[in-house]
DNA sequence: AAAGATTGACCGCTCAATCTTG
DNA sequence: CAAGATTGAGCGGTCAATCTTT
């Protein structure tokens, strides 16, 4: 005992700065993006990203594991949103043919009139709040940045089946509003 | 009527997947970090920015509407929050001397312990989940980043007070854990 | 028994209404 | 009456327990 903890390695100026400045965009730019959604198409981010993953799915269909690793969600979460969605017909499910155990969200006609509409103002939203003001070279390099980030960090546990992880975006998407 | 509307400006393919790369990061790294802090602190980062916030105010002492602006957050979500951490008591309250309608919140000194305890944790996190697996050159490359995108986005509306913002971090810490 | 999905109780955020001070 | 802050109702997410299919 009494051992001694290392001194803790604190953040330059610099990486302060850069995080205070992360820290604001994490938390204001979805907030930005949510409302912008809500107001004009009365859906969350987190249901237009469902109903987006699903039209650019294969068939309009995808597995809820799927679906929940597609919108960085936990599958809990996604179960109740899809439900919500079920009522108001946005969406139906039905367990898979091949294995029971899997259950299919499947895009319906209406759901897709529902992206087809939020689709434009949701992309001019996302350009305007964020490529807009970013030379093509920042891109670029919030692209880098975004996927080693990424890649250092695993799902939050609990979401996710542990097996096939990112069945969807394997194959290229049927039609549009596959924008994001 | 009938007006026909432009065609929207569909984003190009590194747009994409910059974009769905940064959807990731804005769900995933904050779970990361309220899940590293709530494990080993039992504090939300939403809580730890607020006594983080004051531990570097002047006097542990600010502005509801200061600290909220400070946080990302709302003031009514900031009410609710300091009202919990005053019942723990880490925080109390008092109107400002000078004007009663202003009220400061007060960091106490067991406050200034949960922030001095949680500190070297929630920073080493940061650092390991940003800083750790970015070059130099891309920590100033994401500050710019954020700094362009962030000036673009004004607080959400119904958060803040319209007139001082910012009054906070405009001199220098008094002390450590002045870390974030 | 394990994988995939759902459920419900709890907790915290949001929004609008309200209170208080100047 | 306007600015600052608080309150409470409603809603949605989380976590653990449960259900179903293999």
């Amino acid at each position: 005992m009494n051992q001694q903890q290392p001194e803790p390695r604190w953040l330059s100026p610099d990486e302060l700065r850069a995080w205070m400045t992360l820290a604001g965009v994490m938390v204001r730019l979805p907030a930005a993006l949510d409302a912008q959604l809500q107001r004009d198409n009365g859906l969350s981010m987190f249901e237009y990203f469902v109903l987006s993953g699903l039209s650019m799915a294969e068939n309009h269909t995808s597995r809820m594991s799927d679906l929940a690793e597609f919108t960085n969600g936990s599958l809990s979460r996604l179960s109740n949103v899809v439900k919500r969605l079920e009522q108001r017909g946005a969406v139906r499910r039905e367990p898979a043919p091949e294995n029971g155990r899997y259950i299919n969200a499947i895009l319906t006609a209406h759901g897709w009139d529902l992206v087809e509409a939020a689709a434009p103002g949701h992309v001019e939203a996302v350009r305007r709040l964020i490529f807009d003001v970013l030379a093509p070279e920042q891109v670029t390099s919030l692209g880098e940045i975004g996927d080693r980030v990424l890649a250092n960090l695993e799902p939050p546990s609990a979401w996710l089946s542990p097996s096939n992880a990112g069945a969807l975006l394997e194959h290229d998407p049927p039609a549009p509003p596959g924008q994001a």
